[in-house]
DNA sequence: AACGTGGCGTGAAACGATTCGCGTTATGTA
DNA sequence: TACATAACGCGAATCGTTTCACGCCACGTT
């Protein structure tokens, strides 16, 4: 039914090998160049993808796979690389793991299966062994948004820098004079949420001040989970005079809560998110926060997969991008009660 | 490098035809079926795709093309489109094209080249051009969530009965006594706004009421759009005693316009939503909404799509399948001032 | 005892591109 | 004019499955 090379062979008189020469984009006579592009037009004809994979080898296929694609974060990064991937002429598999990493492992050996070129992971198994299957195969890989330990060498690498963003953040409020910080966490064991406590910790321990421990809740990156932990935290016996929310997510949750206990902000409590989306421009327009680059995470992502299909028989370079962050100031953090709690 | 099927042959002593058999789930002696698994494990084969591809003319991999990729409602819906669809071993190629008409013709086109076996579709443009592409080279179609009229007999379709949902949302406000009923709808001209339009005035009509012209505002299915429609309402001159919001991103953002005023609900103001994710839950526990379907949806259009790649040479049967909707009750409604409007 | 039947197995011909190693032609130089 | 060189075109093999058309064998039936 569809048209062929052979068609076109047929057609314009040529060989096989002149059209597929300037099919992929080799020089041929410019009579020529007329004559496949009247024939292709006419015929209606696109190459075959089986019979171009079957001698390649490649798919032209990248796979994607995200603990949840109903996160905000998650769908963004998504949308930045699969626009990167398509503009050089990438299909993007997107897989849906659902924070399982059964069905995390599964997903890997499904792409591998159907033959990516390459996969681009934020990963939900901490160790890494999910990958193992691509490894094998010499499959491409570049991580997203948190890292392997186990895997260095092995695969790329795209993050931001948590701990500085964290750092910056808390000091930030800190130095507002802010001593009784509540903060809001993903989960524990989660690289970006480990990275982000760290750096809270950080930006203490380079002023010489204890943290309010009091102030740390361990949540779990969703709306829903935000509300509980701002609940929490403003029903404990000791109110927090700024709280740090660590991810959008968590960020609406925690809001809503805030309006419902009819605490202003920043007249009763200064607010700080992690990474507020655009469409929360309008409804928290003074809203500070820290932002991280998605558009650049994306982009750097897809690019740094591209390089590595490029480099075909060299061994291919591995490195981890570390993107940075920057605050986004607002006027949801105002100074604090300086004096409230002692230095060391 | 990879093993192939003729590795498999030399080491088992059997013939490709026999393996391929197996493979394909036939019929083999258990002598066979024990030596083929075993060389199978060996040497860790998987069938090449693309050589399979170039014999069966199937990829095994479905296009799906969406408006936002951002956008709760659809993004769930591929989740659930993916996960039935990765059940029977096909992959998706997933494509956002940010509301753009000429991105989502481009992408048809795209997945087309890329051989995909179908396409599933919540279309952003109007007229079904985009489609022809795929139309002209037999490739399967399901839409989602929005029909288009002249594709009607060359497409199969999943959509809820929007305009019933509306119906019964409208006349439940309609029915507790308001009169001055504030509707947030979608964009002008996409069919879902068009059709819970519609639910909102027969539910009137069937009542002998008119519509309170001022309460009618299109807004754009985002959160920032539903924000700024809820303050344009609390804003005029003239209040409404109940609120529907035709979206979730919307009512998220017309709650948060609610508190910022202090408006209690439903002491102050009726409220109800379309579709309530299920993190609404916790941060709106009162809601009444309307509630759609989102697995059946989902499953239903992979499933649709399934029987058309099944019914290999019979002339495929396209159809439409209507899903119906539920109200969700909650606590956020409750009787307005009956006598305030007149009927006709 | 002859014969039909059904279950399995096999060889070889596709599917439609890419690519290697050569041939042919045009161009420039001595 | 002859010849080196570049530019371009061509034929045929090849990638790894699927599938068609048979062949073989063991049964059960009459």
């Amino acid at each position: 039914m569809a048209a062929t090379m052979n068609d076109i062979a047929r057609i314009t008189g040529l060989g096989l090998a002149t059209i597929s020469k300037y099919l992929n984009g080799g020089n041929v006579l410019p009579r020529n160049k007329a004559l496949i592009d009247d024939a292709v037009k006419e015929l209606n004809f696109t190459v075959n993808t089986f019979a171009r994979g079957l001698k390649t080898s490649r798919s032209h296929t990248i796979g994607v796979v995200i603990p949840e694609l109903n996160f905000a974060f998650f769908t963004s990064i998504v949308t930045y690389v699969t626009d990167t991937l398509r503009k050089r002429g990438y299909a993007v598999l997107v897989c849906d793991c659902r924070t399982d990493e059964k069905l995390e492992k599964e997903m890997v050996g499904f792409l591998v299966d159907k033959r990516v070129d390459g996969i681009l992971n934020i990963p939900t198994s901490p160790n890494g062994e999910h990958l193992q299957p691509a490894l094998d195969r010499g499959v491409p890989i570049v991580l997203i948004d948190r890292m392997i330990q186990p895997l260095a060498g092995q695969v790329s690498g795209v993050i931001v820098d948590n701990a500085d963003a964290s750092r910056k953040a808390t000091a930030l409020l800190l130095d507002g004079g802010h001593r009784d910080i509540g903060i809001i966490l993903g989960p524990k064991g989660v690289y970006t949420a480990e990275q982000r406590y760290a750096g809270f910790r950080e930006a203490h321990g380079q002023r010489g001040l204890t943290v309010w421990e009091e102030g740390i809740v361990y949540s779990d990156y969703t709306m829903e989970g935000g509300y509980v932990a701002m609940k929490k935290l403003l029903s404990a016996p000791q109110l927090p005079t700024a709280v740090f929310v660590t991810n959008s997510e968590m960020t609406l949750g925690a809001s809503i809560a805030l309006s419902e206990k009819q605490i202003r902000v920043p007249e009763d409590l200064s607010f700080l998110s992690f990474d507020k989306p655009d469409l929360f421009n309008a409804l928290f327009p003074t809203l500070t926060s820290v932002q991280q680059p998605h558009n650049a995470i994306g982009e750097t992502a897809a690019n740094l997969l591209l390089n590595m299909l490029q480099a075909d028989k060299e061994p291919i370079q591995h490195q981890v991008a570390m993107l940075s962050t920057q605050v986004l100031p607002g006027t949801s953090v105002r100074p604090g009660p300086r004096s409230k709690r002692m230095t060391i």
